[in-house]
DNA sequence: CACCCTACGTCTGTTTGACAGACTCAGGTG
DNA sequence: CACCTGAGTCTGTCAAACAGACGTAGGGTG
């Protein structure tokens, strides 16, 4: 407890804050939010949503500039060409980020009538939470009993 | 895809939009990533994580608030008494949402060296993920194979 | 006792970013 | 042609972050 080993390596490069870095600025996972609900759409998204029109369109380019969403050119019958954006590779590999988000704010902020959203298994259509596996297959359920090290990129301080 | 599920009920207690209210503020995260790495005490945090001590000062304040963390006196050898932060139990159930941070940070934003940090199995050694099972006890591997719908404390829009 | 040190903040002036709301622009409709 | 809609951009105001200085409480040192 004295020198907890977490000081010995650098943040610089630490994954949580380069992630936080993007995912930080204020309506990013809002934004994330509507596209992983299918809302893919400027007017939708905003008036869903309730971010201001710039801030939208800012994340927006974020989103783009990342790779996590792409926009996508669609054309409904007698409209002109418009875009939407779908959420690409990289962007998928946040729904655990989202779902362990959902399943904190469901059980710790929600009012006495329950979360207002939950997710579900589309096959059996039971509740989905996130839970902790490691590589040898063990599910965790007890939270101590995981650690961070440092990884390959650990950098001294 | 022309009018999403989604639209049909209201974002005002989405749990995601709550959890954001908290996490979204620039800080809050990196202040719990130096705490469940067991870095408890205010100067060591601030120097760690290179955040200001203003904000440092306010997102403390912010968690303790929400009963996130609790301030906890000690008093080293020959030291006056002072006080360090803890994660209460609401905390540490946030750490599936900073291991899946990490997970996706370290998949897609590192350099070729790999993650600067990784999450073990305090048992076997092995690294730990985030993964998605439901209450069937079906681990959930194909991201698709999930979507959300509204729970108990849904309101329509 | 006077002084210094350390941990833990708070204060100040500057700059960045969010907000509400108006404006722009392109293409399609009546 | 005048108007509508979707998708942004612009403007002025106000809140918050930044770097860095300052404050303070309690202990140790000469």
């Amino acid at each position: 407890m004295s020198t907890p080993a977490a000081l010995t390596w650098s943040t610089t490069n630490c994954p949580v804050g380069r992630a936080m870095d993007i995912l930080g600025e204020s309506g990013t996972v809002i934004v994330l939010r509507e596209i992983f609900n299918g809302v893919r759409r400027f007017d939708l998204m905003q008036r869903h949503s309730g971010l201001s029109r710039a801030v939208l369109s800012h994340r927006l380019a974020l989103l783009v500039e990342h790779g996590i969403v792409h926009r996508v050119a669609y054309r409904d019958p007698g409209e002109r060409e418009r875009h939407e954006y779908r959420l690409t590779t990289r962007g998928f590999d946040l729904q655990p980020v989202m779902v362990a988000l959902a399943d904190w704010g469901g059980k710790h902020l929600s009012g006495p009538e329950g979360p207002a959203v939950e997710v579900e298994h589309r096959d059996c259509g039971a509740r989905t939470h996130v839970a902790l596996v490691c590589e040898e297959g063990h599910v965790i359920d007890r939270l101590r009993d995981v650690r961070t090290r440092p990884g390959p990129g650990a950098m001294p301080t």
